[in-house]
DNA sequence: CGGGATCCCGATAGATACTG
DNA sequence: CAGTATCTATCGGGATCCCG
């Protein structure tokens, strides 16, 4: 945690990862990032599909999570310092290699949670 | 969530599984629990490796995460209603289809964020 | 032995308003 | 647009004591 990761602070893996994904919405943005770099906005409605009902999100939320996400080293933020802003994030090298997990999660859920048929979308 | 299982409630799988598995120890005590029965006592020292440096473990904690757990239908709780008590925790073919799940986390968190080598033990 | 009851605390999440 | 600031409600988790 010194400065952009967060490693080896547990001796399990498993808590480790309970700690890292621990967040509402840290899963399921880097699943919407899979695909190529995100603006905020895009990944603020992305979660709005998905999420029960009326849920609407705070800003503050989202922006701890892509901050927790980045400082663990699973993402980038790229400010492009333009007005009016334009902030993109991406998964690193790290973030990529996440993937095939929660496609795994992804796949289990749906059969045992959801029986929703796993299509492109997230 | 009417009675003993909780699904369903999400339309996207990833967020359920956030929603499942939240809390400290309950991934550990899925895999705690691949092997067979596990009593209350087995569990909560189980819990003590890999938990970093002297962390005790509320009783309220662990005994509100099996519950969930029950709740959720992934593990089944036994009591065997003797003096002194005897209960024991084992996983239902639900649970058991999440053990690969947890084995993939497993993986990635020992390469990624531990490098421990997936011994036998937890 | 396997918890429940109670108290406490830090972290988390929502709502709202504001800004460079 | 992409956040920050503030305030508040709720939650998760630890500590301690107790009981059948």
């Amino acid at each position: 945690m010194s400065k952009t990761t967060a490693k080896r602070l547990h001796r399990c893996p498993v808590a480790a990862f309970q700690k890292l994904i621990s967040g509402k919405y840290k899963l399921r943005l880097l699943w919407d990032l899979q695909d190529g770099p995100r603006r905020y906005g895009e990944l603020r409605s992305g979660l709005l599909r998905g999420a029960d009902g009326t849920a609407q999100i705070a800003p503050r939320v989202l922006s701890r999570e892509l901050k927790a996400l980045a400082a663990s080293g699973l993402i980038v933020r790229k400010d492009y310092g333009v007005v009016p802003p334009k902030v993109e994030y991406r998964l690193t090298p790290m973030g990529k290699s996440f993937i095939p997990v929660i496609a795994e999660i992804r796949k289990w859920g749906a059969r045992y949670l959801g029986g929703e048929q796993l299509s492109m979308a997230s």
